[in-house]
DNA sequence: ATGATGATTAACT
DNA sequence: GTTAATCATCATG
């Protein structure tokens, strides 16, 4: 398998890795979406461990139009006014949720959406969860991720620094390999190049 | 109380 | 490229 010499590489660098502290999270948005490409999410379910490399964010500032809380706060997105490295879940399209990391100061209603991963570990399991084998279509998509690590709504607020849920450090990823693009799905504020993803990944939702 | 809508996905043509 | 699926949330009355 050449993909076993991948997972074998990826897994030593996240087994190395330190969390993520939560001072990374409070920082400038576009710098923490930029930074999170190539660190490795995990999620400790019940069920087991599954997680894999960040290839893919978007990310919603205030004062943008797309963003949930451009519009002031409300019992949906109270979360994204609360302090930074905490997850903000919600639930869309009457069937799918989405995962974002909470970033900025407190009372800064910003966040980052994590669109797409590189599975990495609990492989088996998010084949199970997704009813699908092809690991490329494992964790494609903000409501796939989801839908494979087992994320739910009762993570919705939860650290993402400390267990159950974490971000590891993952590779450094230079500039250059970081694509910047327009966000997808959204009507007002399309056209801001607020989306980011790792350069030639085939896991990225859409190139 | 009601109605419009959405940071999506999978399965179509 | 198009569309059905499906409902919590929020603005409005």
């Amino acid at each position: 398998m050449e993909n076993k010499a991948r997972e074998r590489e990826l897994l030593l660098s996240w087994e190395k890795g330190a969390v993520l502290p939560r001072e990374f999270y409070c920082r400038d948005t576009v710098q923490v979406a930029r930074e999170l490409l190539g660190q490795v999410l995990v999620y400790h379910s019940p069920r087991g461990v599954a997680g894999g490399v960040i290839v893919e964010t978007e990310a919603y500032l205030q004062g943008d139009p797309a963003c949930h809380a451009s519009r002031g706060q409300t019992p949906r997105n109270r979360v994204m006014f609360g302090p930074a490295g905490h997850a903000y879940i919600y639930f869309i399209y009457g069937m799918h949720y989405c995962f974002n990391i909470v970033t900025a100061a407190i009372g800064v209603g910003e966040a980052v959406l994590i669109r797409a991963l590189e599975p990495l570990c609990g492989i088996e399991l998010m084949q199970e969860r997704r009813r699908r084998s092809d690991l490329r279509q494992l964790c494609r998509g903000p409501a796939c991720l989801v839908q494979a690590l087992g994320l739910d709504r009762s993570l919705n607020g939860a650290p993402v620094y400390k267990p159950p849920l974490l971000v590891y450090r993952g590779l450094a990823v230079s500039a250059e390999n970081i694509v910047v693009t327009t966000r997808i799905g959204i009507k007002e504020g399309a056209g801001l190049p607020l989306r980011f993803y790792l350069r030639g990944s085939r896991f990225v939702s859409r190139p």
